[in-house]
DNA sequence: CCCCTCTTTGAGAATGGTTCCCATGTCAAC
DNA sequence: GTTGACATGGGAACCATTCTCAAAGAGGGG
């Protein structure tokens, strides 16, 4: 049940530090190849499962069913808006889903609530970028 | 781009108006072969993601990974509450949902904002279930 | 009613993310 | 140090889904 500090799980919690966008476990296993801390891919997955068990990262799946990870800055519930151009991430506290679940729980009678809601969209940065591209394309 | 009428979708279809909760395409697979009407599974899979594209459908990833459909009453957009023992689903219309994504979208300065929110619980009927199993096996 | 064409089907192979297996490595308590 | 439980990694296994392609069939025009 100890998690025992090895040099891999030193070497990704690093890597997460440096990260800031929701990346896949290949990802991360890419990154760490190229930084020269080489971990085993299916260490990688199981590093980020028992990091994900624990809360100390968040996990999103993607449209294509893979599994993003990224450490919060906030530990406890929260949602996120992601990017879906360059993957930038805003953490959301949401006062107005969580009241909206409880009370539509308690509408139909359902006891053990629980909830997930993502929002995604074009950062401004990514807007304005597509916007000159458009342009330069005329 | 003409959608053919032949016998599989039409059975794939059938069988959608008899159940009421969000199925794999490999659950649905096994009831038609169970009713007699073989269908493929690739064709299956085909159905599905042809109907999700006309949103016939709507579809829910679990959390293994797997995709789930379900032909609902409201054809727009709308959320669900699914009972995690059971599968019985309710459809959502969710302003509150609505308007956050909206807001949150704005305050960020984040365009083309979609949205998912799903919950999930224990309906009444598994509830009570759980209660006698309990103490029966007290 | 019959063709002819173009879509659809289905069985099995291929794909790709993730997990399992297990022999070997390594942390850390005593 | 010694030891034993936990961790690692490479490749095989898994499994949902998609692809392939030859054969079947829908349906409009004649």
């Amino acid at each position: 049940m100890t998690l025992r500090m090895t040099r891999q799980r030193a070497a990704v919690t690093e890597l997460l530090d440096d990260i800031d966008d929701f990346r896949s476990a290949q990802q991360l296993h890419e990154l760490l190849r190229g930084r020269g801390d080489a971990v085993g891919l299916a260490t990688v997955y199981r590093t980020m499962q028992a990091l994900a068990d624990a809360g100390e990262v968040d996990v999103l799946r993607s449209a294509d069913g893979e599994s993003r990870y990224r450490r919060c800055r906030e530990r406890g519930h929260h949602h996120h808006l992601v990017c879906r151009s360059c993957g930038a991430t805003v953490e959301l506290a949401a006062d107005v889903v969580e009241r909206w679940a409880r009370q539509v729980g308690a509408d139909y009678g359902f006891a053990d609530i629980d909830h997930t809601a993502e929002l995604t969209g074009i950062c401004s940065a990514c807007a304005a970028r597509q916007r000159s591209a458009a342009e330069a394309a005329r």
